[in-house]
DNA sequence: CGGCCTACG
DNA sequence: CGTA
DNA sequence: GCCG
């Protein structure tokens, strides 16, 4: 075997051997036992190759007998779904010594090691031992064997006991704060516990791990679970509200609504539902690249000399100003003191100096970014002392531009090549003066939109395919009646538990939508479609004939339906809630207040807010907030005399539940509660200029919490709604390191100026540890209720946080459609890779992939680009 | 007849 | 199970 | 409910 030398990789670290066993000598022969970690087939070589020439290179031994046991994934497995989406590789040789290989390998399997490689060495003497020389053998490969499973067991048990440090960690401090409660603000709260929490020194359990000491091991780990047991019980006793006190100050649903008013008094939490800073003038609209920044090429500004000054502008906001500037036809200077005119933000003198010196100031023009959103919009050069940047610097901002001194000679002949928008934001932000720290680095050019934007080329699309994400679906169809009707039949599946039968008709909908432009005439039009079967087909036929499909109809005059889906509309009510709320006799929302206990101020709010909605629900001839009131009140008595077993259901529900379960399902109930107050507002649709408002106002909180963010609007808005049912947005900072935790940050900052009123969700993301639990974190999202300062509607708005390496792959995971995403999943996992929100594996090696743009996603997964507004694929 | 997207709370 |  |  002269090309096992090929197995050696002198760059990588050299096989260290793990456990060697006791030498074995007998008449003459000696056998030893080594171990070695092999997660592969050509680890395992490696390893070998290593003890034979280099531990023994001075002493051949006569037979290096070796076994070896990998787990790999299965083609196209991800091994998420258990032990079946796995299989050993295991196989041995003998080298010499026939038979004994296999009966390594068979001490192997009956120890139950996985991942290594074993190898006995023997030394022959000259005299034959018999058949002895197999249990020498064997004895060899046990010891070792046994050895690596104590070594392993010890690491899980240190695993454990460190993770279990940790929790006491957190139980030490939450006792600290509800210790001190009294005197503590939200702020308080959860702000600098992190870093108390940080006091510990790791435990050093290195000793433990030097003697192999497994019952030490074990004592402390029982240790530590009475200690953590005793902890619960001191908070019980200090804070009778400890289940719900821990859920706020631990990182879960740290907003609570008001209707925890208990945990608010307890901390006395100053909540200032709308902050002043929010309440004066928005600025004027701000529109962003997709608006302003394309279009023709203007020469308006040809000649002219800009400098952009990042400082508090966000990065949307620089993308869009750069765009702007290289449409008109500006020279973008690196350097201040080339540029005749500044564009900035900044406004006060001591803040601008900390940028440009004040004399360089003063033979400028400072002018506000309106200058030049208005100078391209109107496509004319204006007066710049109209938008002096600081009153100030208002003379000389008007008398310095526009300037006669220009020559043309030196803009005629583009000295430097016409800069692209990033470039230039890069070479201005590193002549900023040194003295102050940049606070926003430049912006990446992958992380902005691309310029122009990506053609999608329909010929590559295959209409046909079986992939939603292989086909351009656009908002509406020509066969949006039909496809309105099927999605009747996907929905009744779906509440009715369904499942399959749902996402049949859902594939239906989706293939008429994205491979027919016009309307099915015949059904041989139909028949030719993927997903369009039997069933279907005589659906379709009916229709075609009709206008009409019976089972449709069926459906739409059925009770149960209507109950369904209207219960389902609740967030955090699914089909099985729905029909377990059915079963109880329940048939209207009104009804759900009841169960639920939604008391009435938490439904006025909502009437006060979305009146419309909320008083033609609750009363019908009334309109003052006194009787509706009452009118809530009346269906409270009322319902209680429909539903009197109510309490019983609520204890059906719950049947069996230990404390933590319990704690769960209390916390799931006032969601549904809180959920049902909103359920006016959020039902309503939010138009696509307020999405971009909501946008813009999350922006520019953003940039005061870390500048230099950048963002896409996805969702329903990014495909093209005219209407939206949420807010999606996807963020993230060219340093990495700024995303760690700025979720949660900026969560608390809107929520204490009033602007996020509940936040659903806040969760960290940990994908890609199908194998190793080396890259987590990628991802953190947070699901809120959001109002905008001055307005009355609250809207759902979700906003996720990507690490900028899997920011496109985010604004693909996010910007849908469902069906889309699904077909996207289902896609890559045909060849071979696993694509999800949060980056792209190559299955057979779990390597990531992080496409550099949203275009590189599809190029990736061998996909022909398709345009956002033409993915569609549901209803 | 098994699979139908994948992840988190 | 519910949500994205 | 449809596909391979």
């Amino acid at each position: 075997m002269a090309n096992l030398d090929t197995f050696v990789n002198r760059t990588k670290p050299l096989p260290v051997s793990l456990s060697t066993s006791q030498e074995i000598r007998d008449r003459a022969s000696t056998f030893v036992g080594n171990i070695y970690r092999a997660r592969t087939l050509a680890e395992a070589r490696a390893a070998i190759n290593h003890l034979a020439r280099v531990v023994h290179g001075a002493k051949p031994a006569s037979h290096e007998i070796a076994a070896w046991r990998c787990m790999s994934l299965k083609a196209g497995k991800t091994g998420l779904e258990g032990e079946d989406d796995f299989e050993v590789i295991e196989g041995s040789e003998d080298d010499g010594e026939s038979w004994s290989g296999a009966r390594v390998l068979k001490v192997m399997q009956t120890e139950a090691v996985m991942d290594v490689v074993v190898i006995v060495s023997r030394w022959y003497g000259g005299t034959m031992l018999g058949p002895i020389r197999f249990e020498h053998i064997e004895t060899c490969a046990r010891d070792v064997c046994r050895a690596v499973r104590l070594q392993d067991e010890l690491e899980d048990l240190l695993a454990t006991l460190s993770s279990l440090d940790d929790i006491l960690d957190n139980l030490r401090s939450e006792l600290e704060k509800v210790k001190s409660v009294s005197s503590m603000t939200v702020d308080d709260a959860a702000g600098p516990s992190n870093s108390q929490r940080r006091v510990r020194k790791p435990q050093d359990y290195s000793s433990i791990r030097k003697e192999v000491d497994i019952a030490k091991a074990k004592r402390l780990v029982t240790a530590r679970e009475n200690a953590i047991k005793n902890m619960k019980t001191q908070q019980e006793e200090r804070a009778p509200h400890r289940k719900v006190l821990r859920r706020y100050l631990s990182s879960y649903r740290i907003f609570q609504p008001r209707c925890l008013s208990n945990v608010q008094s307890l901390t006395n939490a100053p909540l200032s539902p709308h902050h002043p800073s929010l309440q004066g003038p928005r600025r004027p609209p701000n529109p962003l690249r997709a608006d302003g920044a394309n279009g023709p090429k203007l020469d308006v500004l040809k000649g002219v000399k800009l400098y952009i000054l990042q400082a508090k502008m966000t990065a949307a906001e620089i993308g869009e100003l750069y765009g702007l500037a290289e449409r008109g036809g500006a020279e973008i200077c690196k350097d201040v003191e080339d540029a005749e005119l500044i564009i900035t933000n900044v406004s006060m003198r001591k803040r601008l100096e900390r940028h440009i010196e004040w004399n360089v100031a003063k033979s400028k023009s400072l002018v506000t970014p309106a200058w030049l959103r208005e100078s391209v919009r109107k496509n004319i050069a204006l007066p710049c002392g109209d938008f002096a940047a600081l009153s100030d610097l208002s003379p000389t901002t008007a008398a310095n531009f526009p300037a006669e001194t220009d020559t043309d000679g030196e803009t005629g002949t583009s000295v430097h090549p016409s800069p692209t928008r990033t470039t230039s934001a890069q070479a201005s932000a590193s002549h900023r003066p040194p003295s102050t720290p940049p606070p926003t680095g430049p912006i990446p050019m992958n992380l902005l939109p691309p310029d122009p934007p990506y053609r999608c080329d329909m010929s590559k699309l295959d209409h046909l395919s079986r992939f939603s994400c292989c086909r351009a679906s656009p908002l509406v169809c020509p066969n949006q009646k039909l496809c309105e009707m099927l999605d009747v039949m996907r929905k009744t599946r779906e509440v009715e538990g369904e499942d399959r039968s749902s996402l049949s008709y859902q594939r239906a909908v989706s293939v008429i939508k994205g491979s027919i432009s016009e309307e099915i005439a015949h059904r041989r039009d139909a028949e030719k479609l993927p997903y369009i079967g039997t069933k279907l087909i005589t659906m379709i036929e009916e229709y075609l004939e009709t206008g009409h499909i019976s089972e449709v109809e069926t459906t739409l005059a059925s009770p149960r339906y209507h109950t369904l889906t209207a219960f389902t509309t609740i967030y955090g009510i699914g089909p099985k809630t729905a029909r377990q709320l059915h079963g109880l006799g329940l048939t209207t929302i009104e009804q759900l207040e009841t169960y639920y206990g939604v008391e009435h101020h938490d439904v006025v709010t909502t009437a006060e807010h979305g009146s419309l909605s909320g008083e033609a629900q609750t009363s019908a001839g009334t309109s003052s907030e006194g009787s509706a009131k009452a009118e809530i009140q009346t269906h409270v008595e009322a319902n209680k005399e429909k539903a009197p077993d109510a309490v019983a259901v609520k204890e059906a529900q719950g049947v069996m539940l230990d404390s933590e379960e319990d704690a769960r399902d209390v916390m799931e109930e006032n969601w549904i509660k809180i959920a049902l107050g909103l359920r006016h507002d959020l039902a309503k649709k939010i138009p696509r200029d307020e999405v971009e408002e909501i946008h813009r106002v999350v922006m520019k909180e953003l940039d005061d919490v870390e500048p230099g963010c950048v963002s896409t609007i996805v969702g329903g808005y990014r495909r093209g709604k005219e209407e939206c049912g949420d807010v999606d947005i996807v963020f993230t900072h060219p340093n990495p390191e700024r995303t760690r935790g700025l979720c949660k940050r900026f969560m608390r900052r809107l929520y204490d100026k009033g602007i996020v009123t509940h936040v659903m969700h806040l969760s960290r993301f940990h994908a890609h540890n199908a194998l190793r639990t080396t890259h987590w974190d990628s991802l953190e999202k947070a699901l809120s209720v959001f109002v905008l300062p001055g307005h009355k509607t609250r809207r759902r708005v979700d906003f996720i946080f990507a690490q900028p390496d899997t920011y496109w792959t985010a604004v693909v995971g996010w910007t849908g459609s469902m069906m889309f995403e699904r077909d996207l999943r289902l896609w890559a996992k045909g060849r071979g890779l696993k694509f999800d929100s949060s980056g792209i594996t190559r299955r057979r090696d779990s390597k990531l992939i992080f496409p550099k743009t949203e275009k590189e996603v599809f190029d990736v997964l061998g996909l022909p680009w398709i345009d956002p507004t033409l993915r569609n694929a549901d209803l």
